[in-house]
DNA sequence: CCGCTCTTTGCAAGCGTGTGCAAATGCTGC
DNA sequence: GCAGCATTTGCACACGCTTGCAAAGAGCGG
């Protein structure tokens, strides 16, 4: 292992003439320096190519300017392009990300949320996976921020962020009795999530307002071979769906490559397909999904604003977004 | 803001009735201690919820255990795949991953590694962009290492993993002319990155070589959207190819996209389609591309193992991994 | 019981910062 | 020139940890 050197506030301070107490209140926002001694120090920082030693910093001001994102499937495209959001506004905000991947186990959230209390990260933002209550609890009483995204758990403390499922999934409904269609269907994977389970619920409640029936089928992971699957399973059926809404994107566009290319059904002439999430796969115009879009970028805003705000025994608990209906040519009618 | 109470080593030693020493090589791989007292401070640590502070470590050892992924386009496929492998051998290996996005402006991954030379990474990894010679003179003088992938850049002292570009491309061409297409093109973005212009080369020169032409078309970012752009120019020529060999996935999706749906051309019976990359897209049954696969989990692999060896002096420069040739049906034969 | 070796333990220094406090400096008005 | 004040500067301590060093303890053969 290489012997780093790096260079420290002292050495920039024996070269600009100054203590190093100079020396680091050039670097501190609010700092009382003399523009003089500002000079002579940026000059010898300069030149000697000195960067504040955020661990120190850290360690001092009790406050890392990490946050920590915990994250499972990050090579999906809606989890990804998040990331992206997220990555982007901390940083903006001064913040910088640490990126935990929690593929392996699903007690790996645990450990995750133990890696980010390590590093004494300001806060963690949990995109996937559910914490044990436990350790939520030890985060909370660590001082460490916290937000769920799209978990909807019932716990005191983090921010919850949430989309308006219940609502997206009846205009789904209604879009799809519009066009005419009889014989509903809600494609879901077996993943569970709270928000996915919303879906449909939302979906089924809006039916039944109708005195519609609507057939659920659940399989596998989140994602566009389960998809297949549960095109196979439903489209096989003796009544045939001739509408069919999937809890993601990733869902809808594996059910209706196999509609059309295995059964050769037309869409949306024969079959009408809602997904969720607009990935950017669902407007390529070989799917033409239509679908509600994520408002990445305003959860994204919404966490990071949260984490700046003074008192988190005053902040809100909890937050509802709305996702915009994106409508595209998957659905008859419009 | 709230105040962050972690528990430190002293209060565990209390606790425990040991020293504050005891506490620390506890918790050090490979330190003396008795089974006994280590059993006193696990069980303190345990009860307190006790956590090794890392930044103060970090500072102590002057490792800080932290990697630095600087990326761009992360919402993109491959991007993100290779992002959740390297985090994951990453964690694997004991480190942890920070990440910085660098969508906004090019200077930006200079920006990113002072970010990391804050915080005292071990290592920057470097997916995309391309730093300024003197700030990857600074990284390394300060003992950082580097990491370049995909990036082939002259510069001494990183490590470069790179693919046969070259050797891809001609098999690519191998694999047109066996289909007995006669007009070859090669859609590429106008990104310029070392890799992508590999391929178009490596294509050119293996056409040459049977004395065929190529006709060249570059347009905008490496996305979807350019894929569309680049067929319409490429399908509206006077001598219409009959064989196009897209720098990556993603463009190839667009230019197939168009190609079926605005020009009725049959894929591959009119027109035969590569790639590169292997995301997840090309193997679903809309598109079922011939592209090559990044081996992503050995770039990953080659990274982290070269982070951990001894001598940066003695260590190797550069890696180049062969990318296997998935054949789908976007080619005729096979 | 002594001398020897080996393991375990505590002390204290040091990593690179931020910051309260008091001293020093500069400036203003008389 | 001097008192009065605001601003700037340096000192020294603290943050939580690792680790070299020496002292203490444990085991053992003679």
């Amino acid at each position: 292992m290489s012997q780093k050197v790096f260079v420290s506030a002292q050495e920039v301070a024996e070269r600009a003439g100054v203590s190093r107490s100079a020396v680091s209140r050039t670097f501190t926002h609010g700092a009382s320096v003399s523009p003089e001694t500002r000079r002579k120090v940026l000059e010898a920082s300069e030149a000697l190519g000195y960067h504040v030693n955020h661990l120190a910093r850290g360690l001092m001001r009790n406050e890392s300017g990490i946050v920590c994102l915990i994250v499972s499937d990050m090579g999906t495209p809606y989890r990804s392009n998040l990331i992206r959001a997220l990555t982007q506004q901390l940083q903006d905000a001064g913040k910088i990300a640490m990126l935990v991947n929690t593929d392996r186990s699903d007690g790996s959230v645990d450990l995750a949320l133990r890696q980010a209390i390590r590093y004494r990260a300001d806060a963690s933002i949990i995109l996937s996976g559910m914490p044990d209550k436990s350790i939520t609890q030890l985060c909370l009483k660590n001082g460490q921020r916290l937000v769920l995204i799209n978990r909807d758990d019932e716990q005191e403390g983090p921010l919850r962020i949430n989309l308006d499922d219940a609502e997206s999934a009846s205009r789904v409904l209604t879009a799809f009795v519009r066009a005419g269609c009889q014989r509903m269907a809600f494609a879901n994977s077996e993943a569970g999530t709270p928000s996915l389970m919303a879906r449909e619920r939302g979906f089924i409640a809006a039916a039944k307002a109708l005195g519609i029936d609507v057939v659920v089928e659940r399989f596998g992971p989140t994602g566009y071979e389960s998809g297949k699957i549960l095109a196979q399973r439903l489209l096989t059926r003796r009544e045939r769906p001739d509408a069919v809404f999937c809890a993601t994107d990733l869902l809808a566009c594996g059910f209706m490559d196999t509609a059309r290319h295995q059964f050769s059904i037309s869409v949306p002439d024969q079959l009408c397909i809602a997904g969720f999430d607009d990935i950017a796969q669902a407007s390529w115009s070989s799917y033409q999904l239509t679908t509600f879009s994520q408002p990445v970028e305003a959860i994204a805003r919404e966490a990071v604003t949260w984490l700046d705000e003074a008192d988190p025994a005053i902040a809100r608990q909890s937050v509802r977004l709305h996702a915009d209906l994106i409508w595209r040519s998957s659905i008859r009618g419009g």
